[in-house]
DNA sequence: TTTTTTTGTGCAATCGATATCGGGAACGTT
DNA sequence: AACGTTCCCGATATCGATTGCACAAAAAAA
């Protein structure tokens, strides 16, 4: 592939490259003229910038890295849709990286952000990362940095999170104002915020109504499929409970999956709730009852802060925590 | 942030950047004693080569750009998931765009592929790409491409497709067998390839099973939800099919949901077969019977080839067409 | 001892674009 | 006539890393 540099421009029309380049940027010192000639040179010959010669004199690159757990998955795929949107719109590129879930992965995304010069990064933590530390010191290198959904607890960052504490509190309160009392919990691991949330919302709800706490009841649940089928299964036959609220898409499924292969009638024997972006949440048989997440505005708008970040001017910005509403789709799987 | 470069190894150790260079490079020029001296301290002050020179001396990157038209549809979400496998495995990082089903954003992101100086590109076309001439151009340029489930019809170039005539042709003869005759069609945009071989297996299954074509059956939808819906109701009520083979999953949902709507009953009075890759599609209601793509590993398979044209002398590198296999997935959608 | 070879390093150019500095020409001012 | 301004533009260093070439010192061969 031919590439048309600056330099093939002064050549081209016997002027130094400093001219050409100060023409392409329209400085004031450059008379119209020869303006008028190097920019019609230019667009005769396509020419663009090459990015990379500009990332490495100026140190930054317009891109932003994305990192979640896993791309395949509703919730991620939408807050990277929204991300991209806004990112495009403000003039930036938008990588996108996946670490499955490992810590490890996680940590070798970041530093790639880092060495790629990656102006900023938005990310959602991995279900094994446990110690905050590496990102803490980046935060102090003043690396601009926004989480979502899956932030840090007790590090002072930029966040952006749906209501997880009303989600859940709205979830269990319609479950057992329509009747039910030994609602099980299926969550996420515990180190993550938003299991924490969500339970803390589970619990709350419990309380109001005087319904007191079974720890029997809630089970977290790592990322493995198989084991989680069981766990449901073993829950159902040992504690008899009457309603699930479940904390993910992949669980929400999971619980229909098991719920099904018991013969047991959702919502009659067992009413479910889910915390998930589904689009088939309606589809379902009987269709889900949901509370809905704002996936893609949660991407949109951690990409708003991050970018402001990287913009702005680093010291008169304080750590901002944005908090989306949730709202509860009821549908049949909780009907009385 | 602090960063590492040659220079400062150099100076700290009183040697030239050039001997540093290469005694990281392990070059056979350099004493073992220097090596040493220098790999210590680089690994002391944790020095990380800066991968944007890199580029730009080496005029290339290390990295591959996947375009798609949506990131939030499962099938290119599980794909992508597999091209980052094996690209990842392979040594070389992933950027991901999407399109948005508009070819202008499609060419957008192929010109930033371009200038950003990505090695090479995985793409699936655009609903709205028609015009192909600049496709050709890069490939006469011979720029590492390589095209996947939406490939470009009579261009010379790589591609990694699913079989869709077999597919096609495999679930229109179930629908055959278990009874039905008046099979509806509803699919994607008439200029994508997918559409076109399709209709194929449908038309195919159909000539062998001397059931007549009937065009009115077969309905060709863009990107637009509200209109999918409608036009499989007025296909309900005015054809009066007894089953509908769609070929997508979007399409396939907006088929349950229409259907739904209208209170008329699958299996019996209409039978559904979809062409996707939703996990849920056993727990809709009824239990979807599905063609399965298998999108991970058309994912992996892409980044193969386009990672061995880019590592290999271009010279004898033949344009490969790879073709997987489909799998019918039998359930209750289209019981007799 | 002298010449040749080997070994280990440094210098400088390069990739593409920009910014600093400074030079030459044209014009105005005393 | 001498000097200062202003306007345009060019030479060059720079970003970080690599590499061909030169070259010195040490080792080997003559």
């Amino acid at each position: 592939m031919e590439t048309i540099t600056i330099k093939d421009i002064a050549k081209a029309l016997n002027l130094s490259t400093s001219t050409v380049s100060r023409a392409i940027r329209g400085s004031y010192e450059i008379s119209d003229a020869t303006k008028k000639l190097v920019l019609d040179y230019a667009e005769k010959v396509n020419y663009r910038p090459n990015p990379i010669a500009l990332s490495l004199r100026e140190n930054k690159s317009r891109s932003i890295g994305i990192i979640v757990p896993e791309i395949a998955n509703n919730f991620f795929s939408n807050a990277i849709n929204g991300a991209e949107d806004v990112a495009q719109k403000r003039g930036y590129h938008v990588m996108i990286f996946q670490t499955r879930e490992s810590d490890l992965k996680e940590k070798a995304c970041l530093e790639h952000v880092l060495s790629r010069k990656l102006d900023g990064v938005l990310i959602s933590l991995s279900g094994s990362t446990q110690d905050y530390t590496y990102l803490e010191h980046l935060l102090k290198g003043e690396f601009p940095m926004v989480f979502f959904d899956r932030v840090p607890d007790g590090v002072k960052a930029n966040k952006v999170v749906a209501n997880n504490f009303q989600g859940a509190f709205d979830a269990t309160e319609h479950l057992i104002k329509t009747g039910r009392k030994r609602i099980g919990h299926i969550t996420s691991p515990p180190i993550l915020s938003i299991t924490q949330e969500r339970l803390a919302g589970y619990k709350a709800a419990l309380e109001k109504y005087n319904i007191p706490f079974n720890e029997n009841l809630v089970k977290f649940m790592e990322f493995d499929y198989s084991i989680i089928a069981e766990t449901i299964k073993k829950l159902i036959k040992e504690e008899n409970p009457d309603a699930l609220f479940t904390a993910s898409d992949r669980l929400a499924l999971s619980c229909y999956d098991a719920i099904k292969s018991l013969n047991v009638k959702i919502p009659e024997e067992v009413a479910v709730v889910g915390f998930t972006n589904l689009k088939v949440a309606n589809l379902l048989s009987p269709s889900m009852t949901t509370v809905t997440q704002p996936a893609f505005d949660l991407g949109a708008e951690a990409v708003n802060i991050l970018i402001d970040n990287i913009e702005g001017n680093k010291r008169d910005m304080a750590f901002k925590k944005l908090e989306l509403p949730t709202s509860l789709e009821i549908r049949a799987s909780s009907k009385i």
